[in-house]
DNA sequence: CATGAATGAGAGTTCATTCAT
DNA sequence: GATGAATGAACTCTCATTCAT
């Protein structure tokens, strides 16, 4: 059986050679101009030999996608473990931001891009993305629990926490700082999330 | 007389044509994949004609960030005669919000689009939008002058509020709000903005 | 009559305003990046202007062929004064490689471009080339009688002197030159010449 | 091996056909008047699958230039084998308009045609060009050792000889001779030849 | 498993030309 | 007499995709 065990991982591995340098390629120039052609240079491969591994590049969009709802939840599932919720709440923002500061490519694609994708497929991604975003509504749930948001809807408040760390993330990776300073950017935006934080909690 | 300023008129009225189609077009389809010629057979013009009246591709589409420009002028602007800074605060954000719901496109092709233009065109649209960026600095100013904020960095407060109202409009507009009800939606978007405000005016 | 006499001439000043302009963009560009627009703009008229006066591009082209071959009998015509058939020969070399350095856009367009035009319209040019063919095939006749040439036949010696001059001309227009020094090309064409003449009278 | 060497040979063939067909079409109509398309009709291809042997228009121009030099090479250096260098000259004159009139094609391309191409490529071909070059000014040298030419100039010797035989050749191709005879014409550009080469012995 | 070869569709753009005004 | 507006046809070139090998 081991050999056919090989062949698998095998084709794990190619897909994961093609994800990643796919992704690496729709970062840098977006997804319209990144072309099949380019990305079968790149990994030194003919473009049809992608075609063996994804149905189409709409198909190759979507794994990237997948994967990167993944590595999202690992980011943010790291807060489960502190136990005061507006702790944990501080926690998940700069896990988010940490995210698309690391990921800005899968950040991108997950949360800011316009999808070209069919329908049925996103239903599988955004399951991952619901168990995501789950962390921040139980989060904010037990914020509540705790007297914090005194009055206020739990849904908005979610939304609301969602949209900033969202509008921080998307300002910094579709390029629309240009009022601030170069310099301290990225130390720009956890000190916004810290000062948003510093809000709530005193809320 | 009356000829010149007629033919002027419908000059201007072909141009407005033209961007108001193609705005809608770069909505609906992102830049890359709207084409010149969908755009002539949406005005049901021949492809050569709108090079009668934009020199490119990309000439056109500065025309309509110039033009998205002004409006968000415009709607911002509006607040100024509010004394109370903080008053003005909560309007200028409802404002943001508003030419947002109400002309999506615009602000998609502003505020997230990637964009493919040469630079030295941006460097005007930019100042237009930096006229819009001091209302809202100007107002954080006067907000601190009148004791809110104590403590906390001018800039990282703009930052953290542009961030906030920008996250709003970025998650309804990319449409990422799957995860609240579909109903109520546009309300939501005003409701955070409000429940923000207050937090802001307790700080 | 003075009206339409003067009407008449404006209408002659137009067209030769036109075709010295063309010319000018010809010789530039040669015949097919020149477009109807380039033309219009440097005339400051519109595309449509010009159409008034010459039926499409191919009778412009015409004109300026006809007016070449005009300005080209002149040059040719000024050896008729000289006696002695084989000093004529000299002084008409001289003056075809004159009208070629003087005039490249009109000889390019004389003798080498591919002609895009209608075989009838040629017919016209060609007997105002004729008239200029016949000055060499005159002058080398005479050369005959007076005892040059000997056992020679007239016609390949026509033949022969036309495509050395010819030549000339032509590998400096199109710029063949490359092997010879930039400096003193000029010069070089004359000295070749020269030469060449030397040769046919010993011969 | 033998299918690795038989896709090496289809894949030469094929350049080859769109080589011959694209020379075709340019000397038909000129180089800008040839597009690619019309290539492709010919050879009965899509557009694009000659993209996938030459990377743009202008290097396909351009193997056909070099293709060119190679052959006109072959042609010239036949004439190596003479000792005497007046004979040799006399060959030299003859395997020249040879090669203009069995390849009125590559000559055309290669002596008349403005060539719109990179500087860089140019000067591969401009190489093959000097060895073909330096066949004539080597022979001059030999004649002139031989005591013909005697007080005259290499150089202006070398420049009227290649402009003499220019000559003949653009004549032909380009078709200005409609002065001569159709019938016999080829005859005529060797006549001509060897009337001038009898010039030059007794020079 | 991998690919070389091929292509239909479509991109942005320019051109010569026409015609109502 | 002059033109502004318009267009059909053509251009070079790129792309996602297929398929026989």
């Amino acid at each position: 059986m081991g050999i056919a065990e090989r062949k698998e991982r095998e084709k794990e591995e190619m897909k994961k050679l093609i994800i990643e340098t796919a992704t690496g390629l729709f970062i840098d120039q977006g997804f319209d101009k990144t072309s099949m052609r380019n990305i079968a240079e790149a990994i030194e491969y003919s473009p049809a030999t992608i075609y063996l591994y994804f149905k189409d590049k709409s198909e190759l969009f979507n794994a990237i996608h997948v994967q990167g709802f993944q590595m999202f939840f690992d980011y943010l599932s790291k807060v489960m473990v502190i136990e005061d919720p507006m702790e944990r709440m501080d926690m998940l923002g700069r896990q988010y931001i940490s995210f698309a500061v690391e990921n800005p490519g899968y950040y991108d694609l997950m949360f800011i891009m316009r999808e070209p994708m069919n329908a049925e497929k996103n239903e599988e991604d955004w399951l991952q993305g619901g168990t995501s975003h789950s962390i921040l509504t139980n989060t904010v749930a037990e914020c509540i629990e705790k007297g914090y948001f005194k009055g206020q809807n739990a849904e908005v408040i979610s939304f609301m926490i969602w949209s900033q760390v969202h509008g921080i993330c998307a300002m910094m990776i579709r390029d629309r700082m240009k009022f601030f300073p170069e310099e301290g950017r990225e130390e720009l935006l956890f000190e916004a999330k810290k000062v948003f934080t510093e809000m709530l909690r005193r809320f």
